[in-house]
DNA sequence: CAGTATCCTGGGGGATACTG
DNA sequence: CAGTATCCCCCAGGATACTG
């Protein structure tokens, strides 16, 4: 995709009790927390989906997009992906246990906002009246 | 931050069980997932900080980032911003009662990143390998 | 069906300078 | 200290077309 890595040796004196010294997880965050990763792992949780299936699912999602988010979860361990050879081709992607610890917390998090998103508007206009 | 809004009334099938019918969650859900925003939220998991506090935790955000980084935060009302007038200013910045409820799941699943960092450095180096 | 390939644009975001 | 203002670049990502 990159092939420049960059691993970033950043080192933070501590980052409020987390203490993550070095951090490859860094990039590994970026792609679970990119625009669409987010909605690939959560609608995943559902159980394993074909390529066409997920873009359905996810609304707004183009599949050159699509691929490419899958491609770097799949990278990273997060997902499977299986080629059941015959035509049509068909094509699966499912969570990894990698990746069910990983769309656990993030899915825990988007029903949070989502069951507080009267509140959240609320403040919103709030803020916005009072600028 | 830009007025446009955009609700995005959605309306998705289903989305694997998450049943997230209409969904104001999702701007916020952008705003939480973008760059900065993660490392915000998790840094002031520790205990509330100060502008320049924040900046010199968070390796590699500009000024400029992060001040919008807060504004959407505090806008969405994951955080608090108190200012203490004074020369020279005072401005502290926290979590609010949502945004601990954002943030928890949030270092959880970071965590569980970082620990797992090992298995993914290995599963994407088979990947690159195997090509 | 499951993708690539190509082209193109908007705005995310860095660098720098300035202010209350 | 805590920001804003300005300039500008780059690439995430959309649209469209094509392939095994």
């Amino acid at each position: 995709m990159d092939g420049g890595e960059q691993v970033m040796a950043w080192a933070p004196p501590s980052v409020s009790g987390a203490s993550h010294a070095n951090c490859p997880a860094r990039k590994v965050l970026d792609n679970v927390t990119s625009r669409w990763g987010v909605w690939v792992l959560i609608a995943l949780r559902g159980g394993a989906m074909r390529f066409h299936e997920l873009r359905d699912e996810i609304p707004g999602v183009s599949e050159k997009m699509l691929s490419s988010t899958l491609r770097a979860l799949v990278r990273d361990g997060l997902l499977w992906r299986e080629v059941e050879p015959a035509t049509p081709p068909k094509v699966t992607y499912g969570l990894t246990p990698l990746g069910v610890g990983t769309a656990a917390p993030l899915s825990e998090m988007f029903a949070w906002l989502r069951d507080n998103a009267l509140d959240i508007r609320a403040t919103q206009e709030e803020y916005d009246k009072a600028g």
